[in-house]
DNA sequence: TTGTAAGCGTTATCAC
DNA sequence: GTGATAACGCTTACAA
């Protein structure tokens, strides 16, 4: 029921490329070059080699490796959390993305390194990259980084981002078409006759701006003015989210639509409207966004906007291999798509809704 | 909106130790001394340097540290998934202890590395301690894997395991009292009338194992006899999941409740039997397990035994380190909680049942 | 309090 | 094809 504490060196002391080659009576370069399927190596040599290393299982130190030869199939994953002091890698929509990644990574053969970044510091990207020397890095996210991650990227490390496409960035995006889904989320709801509609997110994040920019679109092409009162700021976390719908809530403020910008806020918004006595969809339709797994099964069940996280990943990874193997690379759009369910009624038309 | 592929070395010479002694006009056991605040160096010194290391904004090369010190401040997390062909590191309850274990380490200040074993291989917890140096490591379910971490235990390597506590195991492990658990759940349905209870689960895994112990312990205390029929394996991949209970809801077999050894089992139990017309709890009452954040949300909510994941995963984390440090740590069996939602009705009396 | 020098386990370079 | 030998960037006796 106890387990001893194991006696320092107690571990079976590893073998080294040098045993092997005492075992092989080869040298040690050999037993590298066979190891690593080198064309240079005598077939029997090679055969005779990679028996003894998996008699003794053997194992490559990567660390010696890398430090060696500058390379590494390590990947590290990058979370910066600096603009939210309570987002956890739990948020839903973190722990989707990153087991996505996961997957892709270990298919692809990699391991993954996860750093979470909560306090911003100058070149902490660099940094990650000197002291862990991983083959590249994907970040979750810009967050308030755009200049740090564009300082990294000029400077050569190879990188991906999953986020908004902004204008005149030197590094490699994957991200869904937000400007799409915040008007696809925005038409669905003037359509089926909402005219006050609250927009909850924070615009200074990248991503956010876009779905507003979106949000604003919708309105213009629908000839509906935009109300500024509308545009209610609200962070991700939970309690942040929680605090700013039952603001908006209790809030004088006249509206009969949400367009939250992430499910979490939805749910939430969806819950503390209902404490006040206020239907849903009835008196107030509501849209998400993300798609997580939980909107699905919520009651009412969510209206949102889907990312496709599973391609999203997939992509992620393939680029930023590809940056890694020194090809030029484009930056990835996804497409939105609207998933209609319970927080809002099915609009009249489907088409893009002109007045 | 393309990225050039960075050229070859793009990326700024990364500085060395040596490169901060010239700077600092000491030697590099010096910079290496400072920078780890040895009481031995000057404080001027220790000063002038770590100022030097800030300006250029050097960072130790943790993978040349670690080569030389046999140290590192990374934490290996292994999921281990070979029971499972289809189970992806996005299986919800997978999602929800890595993101709480990646909370916890990045709180103690460690960088996680994260390994998805697929394919069985002899040692190769080994394997991963050989190729990545890790402080320790943290394995995800025992899976079939019991003598595989024996061995590893026993040779000293660091590490911590959720999942059962077993006889004799000279590994420490961090877990919710299974057999306690399943029998919450079991006794739960029995005192609310249900008198064949189907058990959905792959006994073969070691908490399913004793979460089966525990439905057989109720049934005991309360009088009835278990019919073995009703002990259904099914494996914990949705298609799994969905295959056996779609079997379940069909075939001729007789039964008024459901136990299932996770809330994704037992979802989609609930929806294979409304699809052929049971209702859900009146005609079957339905009990899941892990209590992951969708359980609360699906209609009707399920009716879980809760896992900790958040104290589990603290948990886990501090024995760990503790381990690292060479100190003697005992395995933790954390208590089960039943959570009644709607797919079971409550129990007439909620002590334990005899009869 | 600081410097010198050896070496962690691997791979790259050059010679044979 | 194979083997010496010298790094990679750091830590750590041991010396001073």
């Amino acid at each position: 029921m106890s387990a001893r504490a194991p006696a320092p060196g107690a571990a079976a002391p590893a073998m080294t490329m040098s045993d092997i080659a005492r075992l092989a009576g080869v040298s040690e370069s050999t037993v590298s070059r066979a190891l690593h399927d080198s064309a240079l190596i005598a077939e029997a040599t090679r055969r005779r080699v990679q028996q003894i290393a998996r008699d003794t299982g053997f194992t490559i130190n990567q660390t010696a490796a890398s430090l060696r030869s500058r390379k590494s199939n390590l990947i590290a994953v990058l979370i910066s959390l600096v603009h939210e002091k309570n987002q956890h890698v739990s948020d839903p929509f973190m722990m989707a993305m990153l087991a996505n990644i996961a997957d892709a990574l270990s298919e692809a053969g990699y391991d993954m390194l996860l750093s979470k970044v909560s306090v911003h510091q100058e070149g902490w990207i660099e940094h990650v990259f000197r002291a862990r020397q991983p083959a590249g890095a994907v970040l979750i996210g810009q967050s308030f980084e755009h200049a740090s991650i564009e300082r990294a990227a000029r400077a050569g490390l190879p990188l991906v981002v999953w986020g908004a496409r902004l204008r005149q960035q030197s590094y490699v995006t994957v991200g869904t078409d937000n400007v799409a889904g915040g008007a696809l989320a925005t038409a669905h709801l003037l359509a089926s006759g909402c005219r006050r509609i609250v927009f909850l997110g924070k615009p200074e994040l990248p991503e956010i701006a876009l779905r507003l920019k979106g949000y604003r679109q919708a309105h213009r092409e629908a000839g509906f003015a935009v109300a500024e009162e509308l545009l209610v700021p609200c962070g991700f976390d939970p309690a942040a989210a929680a605090a700013a719908c039952a603001g908006l809530a209790q809030g004088g403020l006249r509206f009969d639509g949400v367009v939250a910008s992430s499910d979490v806020i939805a749910i939430n918004a969806v819950r503390a409207l209902r404490a006040v006595g206020r239907l849903v969809p009835e008196d107030v339709a509501v849209v998400g966004f993300d798609d997580v797994e939980m909107a699905a099964y919520v009651t009412p069940a969510l209206t949102t906007v889907r990312q496709d996280l599973a391609r999203g990943a997939r992509l992620l990874v393939e680029k930023l291999l590809a940056v890694v193997a020194g090809q030029s690379v484009r930056s990835v759009v996804l497409p939105a798509e609207l998933v209609v369910r319970e927080t809002s009624r099915a609009a009249a038309s489907h088409g893009s809704p002109r007045g």
